[in-house]
DNA sequence: GCAAATTTGTTCGTATGTATT
DNA sequence: CAATACATACGAACAAATTTG
């Protein structure tokens, strides 16, 4: 048969909203309106507006009402650069000069200095055995006083006794820890891997980034191993961004200089012939 | 007070579930055993199920339970290549190599040919007047016979008219239009730009990948832009894939060969001292 | 500052439909 | 066909957040 009531209605309130409805920020109908409109009780048509939620189209707010939701312009963050391999370091210095190019305000916060024992993703990609000591530097950053990512770098404990002791100053390195790591060690960063997932948000990403409470916002993983001369990591750098405001562009090769930059907005799906798409074609070849 | 009835529940489940219940793939306790065991109704034991299954936790099967998602061991996809610029193409035959790599028997369907109106990303990517006319070619990729990704290149209508004509052939070119083009008319691709987004799926896309009506796992989006020497964007490719079960790999600089390809885990979050840490910190200089 | 009105949030009860075994 | 288990839908009551008078 048909689909049920309340994904019709919200299919119905989904083509209004698309029209137009609610766009320029006033409230969609009250519960109640909707229940008359639709001649539907109010738990089903709340199914239909917790339909449209979980979708990312809607959000309620107790005693307001609800609300299409505006996307946000999203943050372009590079994961490489023309400027040859030096640059690519997560300093504050190229922090900032990235974010400011878009004429908004970085923030950092000092970091929080922690000795851990290696363990898991930590040690594999150090290529350390689990329990080896790691300095951890932990920062949050901020665009505009509104959080913008979450960082913690793994740096062998060996870099210390070495002599880089400036590794657990709890003191933001504007210059960043590749280029100190080279003055005082001779460390010298050469290439990185960057690791790129999405996945739920834990509970402290929930709170500093504000997500919504129903975890439907992601939020992106980069892991980014950096690399010395020889071959070994020398660092392992996790951040994490909210996946509802921020992309991700990579450059490879020769690319004219200001490509397509700011390039917002939706692609329409390609027409698909059949119902049975989704089982796997006759082999080509 | 406390936290509501239904969110109790869950969090209860989720700490049981993270102790080992059902992840051996058994179903949890019905709605109406769950109903006993807490002595709440039916209808808050299913608001505290409904949490979890948007928090990709768990799912239910009509007349079979409710069971923990197993996660799904990702499959890694580069966007970078050691082998220079040439390599970086989207045709059949690197994307087998890079499948088989991993013991997985790839496929891919022939391609659908149309010709569209350039506008909105397409016309802006590839530097053309809105309403140009352009190629697209799209196709399904199968990795052992389940879904992989959709894709969907542009070319500018100009190459079919200086002789590209086997743009338009609905049949898979397993050594690439890139290399096609270069035979064909002399251009040579020299780098390109990923923009990488996530979002919700269309419903195309949770068709072809059959994901959970509810959209709560979102899709990747790599819009690949490629430029001749020239600097003229060649082709603008966009691919998609399941966010759940895909991760990317860029590599940028000097790399050592085989480095911690296979890095699944998650790793544990960094302290946060207090709980006004969504809070900007005093400026760091 | 408080009280009332409005609006969404939570929780119960009940009945019936649909999918699977 | 019957039993089981989740899905949909209705009605009702009270709680909590917000705005308004």
């Amino acid at each position: 048969m048909a689909d049920p009531l309340y994904k019709q209605i919200a299919d119905d309130l989904l083509q209004k909203i698309e029209t137009g409805l609610g766009r320029d920020g006033s409230p969609l109908p009250t519960e109640l309106e909707l229940r008359d409109q639709y001649g539907a009780s109010r738990n089903t048509v709340r199914d239909a507006v917790k339909w449209l939620i979980t979708r990312g189209v809607v959000e309620t707010r107790p005693g307001k009402g609800t609300f299409v939701i505006q996307k946000i312009n999203p943050f372009i963050i590079p994961l490489s650069f023309d400027s040859g391999v030096g640059g690519g370091d997560e300093s504050t210095a190229s922090y900032r000069s990235a974010v400011q190019d878009r004429f908004r305000r970085p923030q950092v916060s000092d970091p929080l200095i922690e000795i851990k024992q290696a363990s898991g993703i930590v040690a594999s990609a150090l290529q350390l055995p689990d329990g080896t000591n790691v300095v951890s530097r932990h920062q949050r950053r901020f665009i505009d006083d509104t959080p913008g990512s979450l960082q913690t770098s793994y740096y062998p404990m060996s870099f210390v006794e070495k002599g880089a002791t400036g590794l657990l100053q709890a003191r933001d390195m504007p210059a960043g820890t590749v280029s100190y790591l080279e003055e005082v060690l001779g460390i010298k960063q050469v290439g990185w891997q960057d690791k790129i997932t999405v996945r739920a948000p834990d509970m402290t990403e929930s709170v500093f980034f504000k997500l919504p409470d129903d975890g439907r916002v992601a939020v992106f993983e980069i892991q980014r191993t950096a690399y010395d001369a020889k071959g070994k990591p020398i660092r392992l750098t996790i951040t994490t961004y909210p996946a509802d405001r921020n992309q991700f562009v990579v450059t490879i090769g020769k690319v004219p200089e200001n490509p397509t930059i700011l390039g917002k907005g939706q692609d329409q799906p390609p027409i698909v012939p059949a119902e049975d798409s989704a089982l796997p074609p006759r082999l080509s070849r």
